[in-house]
DNA sequence: AGCAGAAATGAAAATGATTTTCATTTTCAA
DNA sequence: TTGAAAATGAAAATCATTTTCATTTCTGCT
């Protein structure tokens, strides 16, 4: 954990939701901040690697990032407004479990996210 | 209904699942079909605006279409030597609308895959 | 402190998918 | 037939992201 990744967790706490690479790189422009574009897609990397945050797609296709719970969870996503409900899985977990055992596979993981229009869109 | 569409449907259809612009026009290529990349991404546009075609983004931001009413499936895939399994999930299928409908939202999809080890691995 | 190697940094160039431009060709109804 | 509208595609533009590479900063050691 650098300079650098800390500067982007830092900004990521004040976006509270999703913001995309040069999304923060402006914020972090505007804040004073000295660091490059580079550098910030650089530590959001690592930071995605370390599951320290999650990273999805708009429907442009451009990656947006935020910080992520610690706790396992999938996400509920807003196609129109981009708005994020966390959601538990208990179902999905044990349902990948299961499949996954039908065909002999271990150490199993999986991703899942669900999308929609919210109800103020 | 033009012309360029129907050649984008009849490449989709062989495809049978999911490919992307830049794929689906090297393979009408090889078919010996006279096309150019930019109107196979128009035609997809306008098959995606009408709903005969759906589109969904790659983990790298890539845009993927395929055939609406393919059935719908998930993938279990190994992460050592990539085998993919296809598995239905009606499950995951239950969960997703619930789960949606408890935040009220609408129109409502999801992605899901499944990895881990096959047992050859 | 002084030094060497490792890690981090960022400007600039490269990449690659997608979109835009624009001149040309095709379609089609009057 | 004719002229406007639609379709086409090569080339250029766009834009997020990655790569390169020279420079700077950090870290552990003497
Ligand atoms: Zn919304
Ligand atoms: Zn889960
Ligand atoms: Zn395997
Ligand atoms: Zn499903």
């Amino acid at each position: 954990m650098n300079k650098s990744e800390v500067k982007v967790i830092g900004i990521l706490e004040r976006v509270g939701g999703f913001a995309s690479a040069q999304e923060l790189y402006q914020l972090l422009q505007r804040n004073g901040e000295s660091i490059g574009l580079t550098t910030v897609y650089r530590a959001l990397q690592s930071l995605v690697s370390d599951k320290i945050v999650d990273q999805l797609r708009r429907d442009d296709g451009e990656a947006i990032y935020r910080l992520c719970g610690d706790s396992h969870h999938h996400h509920l996503v807003c196609k129109l407004c981009g708005s994020t409900v966390e959601i538990e899985g208990s179902a999905i977990e044990r349902w990948t479990k299961t499949v996954a055992e039908q065909h002999g596979f271990r150490e199993v993981g999986h991703t899942a996210e669900v999308f929609g229009i919210c109800p103020n869109c």
